[in-house]
DNA sequence: GACGACTATTCACCCGGCGTATAGTCCTCG
DNA sequence: CGAGGACTATACGCCGGGTGAATAGTCGTC
């Protein structure tokens, strides 16, 4: 998810420490799981390697340094055309569920549990999203919507799928039978 | 996506060199990226470290070795396991889109762009799914749905974000004006 | 017999993710 | 007062995932 761009553009907002950032980070997009403080640093030693972003003062008033860390006009640059620039459109093709009941169909393993298994799940976060819905913001109602909007997408793709694949039993059973 | 559950799941099928693995897991998953054989003989060296897969034939017929894989019974269990245990149901709560759509608000910068660009190359990529399903097997339909169920998803999605947003500027310029 | 295509593996590098260690400051509560 | 806990701030090391280039033998073919 480029967490990277994403650090770089929370410092075109204001300079900051790594420490700051990290937390402005979990504030705006950890819904889940947060950033580790590890990353944070070197992220931004990465960045500040190509010329994204600098250090722009660093305070060493008795013990650990603090050092201050800014965006570079090469670093907005970059951060545009990030922003600008679509993703690929393929970023729905690789799926652990698909792969798992794909998986499941070649080995002899009943797919319908997997599916199953999947749906359950889901459903619970469903509800708590939900839930959540009602007393959020608007951004943030957005980030849930997003979610529900794939949780369903998913869910109904489960549906479909075990129809199939029970149909397509019915019809081998059929056949074997002369 | 655990590309190594992955490996070990195409494994059980049947031992293989790596270079035959990598093949067949193209053929199976790889609808848009293949998988680079680096990354299968590093996975390999680490299923097999943790006694997942083992070496069962050399072939050192003048040449480079040839190894065979197979999976182990621990390797069976493992693969099991991963295979039933649902998928965290939070896997859509960090989507890229959405964080260009939150930084170009946070920054000033019209977040319509950002959708509409979405929107473009999703749109291209859904015309390419709809002609492609026509003539996809059953195993393959059921992949090319799911891509075109989390399109759809999507693009929903930009359309509702864009709604709300175009309405939230209504009610400011509303306001601005006494 | 030279050249390209195919089988097969290795190596070196980078990024992302996670846990832990370090170290000073500031508050507070007994 | 001073011991402990919370907070600010950074560094380090390890692992897995991902990419590109290098190596090397075989087989067909023109």
């Amino acid at each position: 998810m480029s967490i990277s761009r994403t650090l770089l553009g929370l410092l075109e907002n204001e300079p900051s420490y790594g420490y700051t950032l990290k937390h402005r980070y979990d504030e705006l997009f950890a819904r889940t799981k947060t950033l580790a403080f590890g990353q944070v640093y070197a992220t931004l030693g990465r960045l500040e390697r190509d010329g994204y972003a600098e250090v722009v003062g660093v305070e060493t008033g008795e013990g650990p340094e603090r050092r201050r860390y800014a965006i570079t006009t090469e670093g907005v640059a970059e951060l545009d055309t990030w922003i600008r620039t679509p993703e690929p459109a393929t970023a729905f093709a690789q799926s652990t569920l698909f792969v798992k009941t794909t998986l499941a169909l070649l080995s002899g393993r009943p797919p319908r549990e997997v599916l199953d298994a999947q749906r359950g799940v889901h459903l619970a976060r469903m509800r708590e999203l939900t839930k959540a819905r009602t007393r959020a913001d608007d951004i943030d109602r957005l980030a849930v919507d997003y979610e529900i909007a794939h949780l369903d997408a998913d869910l109904r793709w489960i549906e479909e799928a075990s129809e199939r694949l029970e149909h397509r039993d019915r019809a081998k059973n059929k056949g074997n039978r002369p």
